[in-house]
RNA sequence: GGGAGCAUAGCUCAGUUGGUUAGAGCACUUGCCUUACAAGCAAGGGGUCACAGGUUCGAGUCCUGUUGUUCCCACCA
């Protein structure tokens, strides 16, 4: 802040990059290891490298920055630790994207010039997302910047690997996976989205075998009948008992299978026949297993039909129904076609409709790691903020399923395993393996397979931190304190946390899980590239400055809920960062080129003792509410006191008197205590003003001392703004001309207040703009208007503040005015077009208005007649 | 089918172990460029806290039910 030239209104574009450089050059967000401090920790979500910076990410960030710069300014050894997610799927589908832009298929390359590719792709876009990080004010240790598929990570990955394989946690086999076949990849249940859509049920029969009779099947996906392996109906179901056991034949495949029974079948659906396809639904799949069906598949990895498919061999699987349909029609097989609208499964990074597959993958056991996940939460060594998350949390672990860890990428870590072509082994190791471990072969190739994304993210918040060596900060800065993350992604992300680093470091990962809604546009829609909705952060950065983004994020934000984005709100928040700044302005004006330290004085004047009794509370309160992760609490109790007890109330009684020194030790604390919400208008400040220390980052937390703590001020104050409250109020009403001075008596047989009032009564008169004012046990004046508030009685004599001339011109103007109002309304109610074509409620409305002023102008006239 | 959230001013939302007269921002009305700030100041209007019961001296807050709404999970032959 220039002390020569005060600028009118705060530019945040002139403060932030200089503020945010000079932090990051001193290293004020590092954190070394440091056992006389007691460390506060917390691992940043990593953001994808494909990423931009989203609302969503602002506000994550955001409450993370906040929460350790607070802890850091109360004295704890703050460490907030960044990175970047190579995210698999997404980051290969993008650089697939790429290159076919480029007229190159993926499928020409190798794996290493692929490789290679990525790479070269994550130096060129992976930096962007940290830079906008940047923007927003984080004070993230970026020395400690990691990222999924460093070297340290990958060193993680495997041993985790290892170890759950070598407990017999991991395994491989043939089972009914979720395929994506444009990612051409594995995907895991929880990354399969459900979307409704119109389908049909195609009514089919199949004959049984040497007999007229058939059997009718419904069905969505009639491709499928190329694998069927049976029929199943219910073994209680009197209608079809009598053909359990006998065969029939698939239409147009014209392949015999048999009829089984079956528990699973519902005799209310459908037909109550149920046709068993083992390979590509995962009911049939397990139904198949009860009864020993053979498993047939019939696709390819891209959705085309394959060779058990006949002469529908190579079509795509909605070419290959259509045509199936067609034949099936003309053969007589299809009985009717019902419309529907059914949820079908598509992939949650390319929206593509997933096809249930059987194929041979990787798999966790989740069993017994979900259950010392659920006890740390059922114990609270970790606690979900709010607390019912904890309840989805359950449920889901409660209800796990085996994890589908391998996926069919390239981008990611390779699977640890080795199958030696000799002897067949396979070699699970955490180094690279050169010859099998059972017969020294050297014929052995690596597993082609990598792993889920959240098999390396899920050991995020201690591999970031060293393991698996036994590195200081692991030892020192784990388990960390919070993690802060949308509820969206509990089931993706946090739960596989929490079992890794329960099985594999023996601790809860985190203290606290503070979960946040969804950001969304100011019509309550999430924010989506498609919709094109989303409001860019940068932008508003720009704009308005990343002071008041934070705050707006903040205000009337709470813990787990969704909330709404808008621009107004923003704006409301950047006029605060300039109330704040035009403050500043004002305590420079009195204390420059004065001796003035901002240490309290040894005897304070009745406002001064108020004003920092009320700071100290507020401190009190904000801390509180930190504590307790309650930020958009905090930002509104900041936002009242400093508007509205500093700025509208304590700097107009400091115009009239006051010590600077206790004006000045306001605004800094001010500063300090707001510090962690808006770092860069806060800071900019503070170098303005005299200061220790280097900069506020590091100042020690406001907090509450029962010494400044006084109630007698406050009782004080709180008279006197009642009287100034009720003064005003009157001259309001009263239509007193702004500026014209009226004499005040003031009644109170509080001896107590009777000395407040006459001690002050500068502060009286030129708050509530009087002549003069006397206080006294009795006031006796018979022609006065009288107002009696919580505490006193005042009066003022009516001639004081009725000039009669005066009140009739002001007057005779307002009537003038109404009147012209008047003829407006009912002009347009003379208006046809108006009348027949504008809706009943505005029609309604102008009626009522014309009513009001008719009314307005009554009393107007009456009050002109009055005052002659 | 199972579970969770939400319902408070015109709009968007706070309101944390129950406590006088329910708050904020924006919008609205009125008057002010009052020497920090018009991105501002002062005053004001506007709420049966979804509905019905219950617990209590006292309920926006706790309990039960109802309605509306959003979301999550599961399933859909």
């Amino acid at each position: 802040m220039e002390k020569k030239e005060l600028s009118k209104v705060y530019n945040p574009k002139d403060v932030e990059e200089r503020i945010y450089e000079t932090w990051q050059k001193n290293g004020y967000f590092h954190a070394k290891v440091d056992k006389s401090k007691k460390p506060f920790t917390i691992v940043m979500p990593p953001p994808n490298i494909t990423g931009k910076l989203h609302m969503g990410h602002a506000l994550d960030d955001t409450i993370q920055d906040i929460i350790i710069r607070f802890k850091r300014m109360q004295g704890y050894n703050a460490l907030w630790v960044p990175g970047t997610d190579h995210a698999s799927i997404a980051t290969e589908a993008k650089i697939t994207e790429q290159l076919r832009k480029e007229g190159i298929s993926k499928d020409d390359m190798t794996r290493e010039e692929f490789l290679e590719r990525a790479w070269a792709w994550k130096e060129e876009y992976g930096g962007n997302i940290v830079s906008q990080i940047k923007k927003l004010g984080s004070s993230c240790d970026w020395s400690r910047q990691r990222f999924t598929l460093d070297e340290g990570c990958s060193k993680a990955v495997r041993e985790f690997f290892v170890r759950l394989y070598e407990k017999g946690l991991i395994y491989k086999g043939e089972r009914l996976i979720n395929w994506c076949p444009k990612c051409k990849t594995s995907i895991s249940d929880s990354e399969v989205n459900f979307e409704e859509k119109d389908g049909h049920f195609w009514h089919i029969k199949y004959k049984i075998e040497n007999s007229d009779e058939y059997l009718t099947v419904a069905t969505t996906r009639p491709e499928t009948m190329f694998g069927d392996t049976a029929l199943a109906v219910n073994p209680n179901d009197d209608r079809y008992k009598r053909f359990i056991g006998k065969n029939v034949m698939i239409p147009v495949v014209g392949r015999v299978i048999p009829i089984i029974a079956d528990d699973y079948v519902d005799i209310e659906v459908g037909t109550g026949v149920l046709k068993i396809t083992p390979a590509h639904d995962p009911n049939d799949f397990e139904v198949g297993a009860r009864h020993n069906l053979p498993i047939i598949n019939v696709m390819n990895d891209d959705a085309t039909m394959n060779e058990n498919a006949g002469e529908y061999s190579g079509l795509d699987r909605y070419v290959a129904r259509k045509k199936l349909v067609e034949n099936l029609k003309e053969s007589g097989h299809l009985e009717q076609i019902k419309d529907i609208k059914h949820n079908v499964g598509t992939c949650y990074r390319c929206s593509s409709v997933v096809e249930p597959r059987i194929s041979n993958q990787w798999f966790v056991k989740m069993k017994d790691l979900a259950k010392p996940a659920i006890e740390c939460v059922k114990k609270g060594t970790t606690s979900f903020i709010p607390e019912r998350f904890s309840k989805i949390y359950y449920h889901w672990l409660e209800n796990i399923k085996d994890w589908c860890i391998s996926r069919q990428l390239w981008w990611g870590h390779r699977i640890p395993v080795w199958y030696c072509a000799d002897c067949g082994h396979m070699n699970v190791s955490r180094g690279d393996v050169k010859k099998c471990e059972k017969c020294s072969s050297e014929n052995i190739h690596q597993e082609e397979d990598t792993l889920d994304t959240w098999f390396s993210s899920g050991l995020w918040p201690f591999s970031v931190l060293g393991w698996p060596e036994k590195t200081p900060e692991l030892d020192y800065f784990y388990p960390t304190d919070v993690l802060v993350t949308g509820y969206d992604i509990i089931f993706f992300w946090v739960v596989k946390m929490v079992f890794s680093s329960l099985e594999m470091t023996k601790r809860e990962p985190f203290k606290n899980i503070l979960i946040h809604g969804l950001v969304r546009d100011s019509r309550g829609r999430k924010m989506s590239k498609s919709l094109g909705n989303g409001v860019d952060p940068l932008e508003i950065i720009e704009k308005y400055g990343a002071d008041a983004l934070r705050f707006s994020l903040m205000m009337g934000n709470s813990p787990g809920n969704d909330f709404r984005f808008f621009n107004e709100k923003v704006e409301s928040c950047r006029n605060f960062a300039n109330k704040i700044w035009n403050a500043a302005r004002f305590v420079h004006m009195n204390i420059d080129g004065e001796n003035v330290t901002g240490d309290l004085p040894q005897n304070m004047s009745i406002t001064d003792k108020w004003i920092v009794s009320r700071f100290s509370k507020t401190a009190k309160e904000v801390t509180e509410c930190l504590e307790k992760f309650e930020l958009g609490v905090a930002a509104q109790k900041l936002y009242d006191f400093i508007w509205d007890e500093f700025c509208d109330w304590y700097i107009e009684f400091s115009k009239i008197s006051g010590d600077k020194n206790v004006l000045l030790w306001t605004i800094k604390n001010i500063l300090v205590i707001l510090h962690p919400f808006m770092p860069f208008i806060t800071e900019e400040i503070w170098q303005s003003f005299p200061h220790d220390g280097e900069t506020i980052m590091l100042c020690k937390y406001p907090v509450y001392a029962e010494n400044l703590n006084d109630e007698k001020a406050e009782e004080s104050v709180k008279i006197l703004v009642s009287v100034i409250k009720s003064v005003r109020n009157m001259r309001r009403e009263k239509n007193v001309q702004h500026g014209k001075k009226i004499a005040l008596y003031i009644e109170t047989e509080n001896s107590n207040y009777e000395s407040i009032l006459s001690e002050n009564s500068n502060i009286l008169i030129k708050l509530a703009g009087l002549k003069n004012i006397s206080v006294s046990k009795k006031v006796d004046i018979p022609q006065s208007i009288t107002v009696i508030n919580d505490f006193v009685k005042i009066c003022v004599p009516i001639d004081d503040i009725v000039d009669r001339a005066e009140e009739t011109a002001r007057l005779k103007k307002e009537q003038e005015n109404v009147l012209k109002q008047l003829e407006q309304v009912e002009n347009r109610l003379k208006d046809e077009k108006f009348i027949s074509r504008a809706p009943q409620k505005i029609i309604d409305g102008a009626k009522e208005n014309a009513e009001i002023l008719r009314q307005k102008l009554r009393k107007i006239e009456q009050s002109i007649e009055d005052l002659k």
